[in-house]
DNA sequence: TTGTATGCGTTATCAG
DNA sequence: CTGATAACGCATACAA
């Protein structure tokens, strides 16, 4: 006792029954096996604490047992919420997860990605909030077979499954949620302009606003070129400069909200009552501001576990790309309310442009 | 073209250079070839598109080529800030990482991580903020050879290596910021009970006190036995339901300041004019509050690269177990602030107890 | 129902 | 310096 006696393999298991390896195997695969052998195997594999090499397991099978998640940085609670999916969805798999953030030390480097399409280390690889730079990795997926999927892109990828949320749905439910405060006046502050979702939820408030008879001005639309924390701080900076002219803000994503609502709030605006703040995404931490944060939220964990499934499940054609969309939801939190008439009197109320194309007033 | 052609193997190239398998093997592994070998080799490999097989590898190898790591909840941004560490030092190795939350739908279920050890799935394991609950994840660990570490564990665990930080020095620098700053009268909430960091963090807050004078009352001692935002929240209230007797408070993570702030600021304290607040850990999210949070914080990306070092290079005897502690750095951001004369006087000024112990004032 | 033989892709040993 | 060949631990046709 007390020596280091080696792992026993499936061999010593079929010595000590006195069986043949290949009958091992099959019981541990629950195939054909008689039920006086199946008791005595049993027996002796818990007795000597026996259990599969995953590895040796994995080559016979010409699997690898492992997913690969890539992101730009593991950091980002939206990819934290994502990744709890994932674990979800694969803790019910014999399959594990290998995950590498692209961006390590404020440089961009998928060496260690590269390296897993071309050992074929991975049985599938979900790259989240793919950019354009990330196309080769694509490309290189696709060409050495391994099945990939892209969530939340920022752009459109064009060969490979895509998961996305209904940022267009989203952006209309916060019109609506806006319009039944009674706001009238709002403002949009985009991420990077080549953000396909900034865009989506940009025409869905748009839209959404305009089904209720609410122009968005051009003047009330901006943009942050980012979807950073930062950007939404220097973007309020800016923004606040001027007298207010509208009573809400929506923010292309709850990042820059916060930005915003930190910058605002140290300049003494009062929110919701002077002005109410709208984000995107969902991310737990607006819960821990106050006021805390009316947001439009993606269902990531769902997505996260969906895009597990597609993977390992390889549904459909092999050269067939699907696209799938989840809805958003609208968590209101207290970033929103009614204007404030105090607010609305002692500011120059914007006149609201004429309700153009929209159809009358569903009230 | 467009076959769907099996990857090509080690015998593949061996087959087209006209070497024996081993040859090849040795070339790969940097062995002895002869030159012109060598280039007909890298030439032959370049132009099939070769990557030795990872699994294969690791079979032949006897090891598994990547680690585990646990945690409750892969959500928690303490633990993002460790994991950005560890892969940080993964990504110079040839070593994977393989990640599992024990807590899934509130459950507590390692199973997986069980399977980790049985199975000598992994090369090594980082259990991060481990729990009582862990031990027997411990004791397997050790019993199936697997080497294991401990990062920032709840409480002491016997025979594994343990990294944490210095939280009696993390105490001790809050003591000295805040008495610089002219607070005499500080209260502590903790954590839970059975925390040995939140124990350190207060044991340091009160000897360095001490050491300018001031004692930490007993009264001013809470626990909110929780290190959760809700527990913050919870605790604020009860707190603030009576008149304000210290100008500065500090609690046992950054967490529950999180929590305790969002409660003092829906209640219109001021801060830090009318109260100082003082968190531990160093999330970056306390930056994107207003205040920001002053924090101790942890170098928490040191420590996943460190746990990785100690892990995979084996160092010292093998029975030997080893702690290692980091320095905690203060990080002064906005809550903290002179107390302000203008609160001081409209509140009960508690008397502070005498300085017993304490050396006299090195100011 | 069970056993035999072979393959999975590498590495390591040991002759040549 | 190079080449057979035996592990590594398991799965699976195929034969018995």
């Amino acid at each position: 006792m007390g020596g280091v006696r080696k792992k026993p393999t499936i061999a010593t298991v079929a010595a000590r029954a006195g069986v043949a390896v290949s009958t091992v195997s099959r019981y541990l695969n629950g195939r054909y096996v008689s039920r006086a052998v199946r008791a005595r195997l049993s027996e002796i594999i818990e007795e000597l604490g026996y259990s599969r090499s995953w590895t040796a397991r994995n080559l016979s099978l010409g699997r690898r047992g492992s997913i690969g998640v890539a992101i730009d940085s593991s950091e980002d609670p939206w990819f934290v919420q994502l990744l709890k999916g994932i674990e979800e969805d694969l803790s019910t798999r014999d399959t594990s997860l290998m995950l590498c953030s692209t961006v390590v030390r404020k440089t961009y480097d998928p060496k260690i990605v590269y390296q897993w399409i071309q050992d074929h280390r991975v049985d599938g690889l979900i790259v989240a909030r793919a950019q354009r730079r990330e196309r080769p990795l694509f490309r290189a997926a696709l060409k050495a077979q391994v099945p990939v999927i892209a969530v939340a892109p920022f752009e459109i990828i064009a060969g490979v499954n895509v998961l996305r949320s209904n940022n267009v749905g989203g952006g209309a439910m916060i019109a609506d949620h806006l319009v039944n405060l009674g706001h009238r006046s709002i403002a949009f502050a985009g991420g990077p302009s080549h953000s396909i979702d900034s865009k989506h939820r940009l025409r869905g408030l748009r839209e959404g606003l305009a089904r209720r008879g609410i122009t968005l001005a051009p003047k009330h639309i901006f943009s942050c070129e980012s979807f950073e924390f930062d950007a939404g701080t220097v973007f309020a900076e800016q923004f606040l400069s001027r007298p207010l002219d509208v009573t809400a803000i929506v923010l292309a994503n709850d990042a820059l909200a916060f930005g915003f609502m930190r910058f605002a709030l140290r300049r003494g605006i009062k929110m919701p009552e002077e002005l109410s703040i709208v984000g995107f995404d969902g991310l737990v931490e607006g819960a821990f501001l106050y006021p805390a944060l009316t947001t439009a939220a993606q269902p990531m964990q769902e997505m996260g576990r969906v895009a597990c499934q597609r993977l390992l499940e390889s549904h459909g054609v092999p050269g067939h790309v699907e696209r799938i969309e989840f809805p958003m939801h609208l968590i209101v939190r207290e970033s929103t309310a009614r204007p404030s008439a105090e607010f609305a009197k002692v500011r120059p109320l914007t006149l609201v442009g004429s309700p153009t194309a929209g159809p009358m007033d569903d009230a």
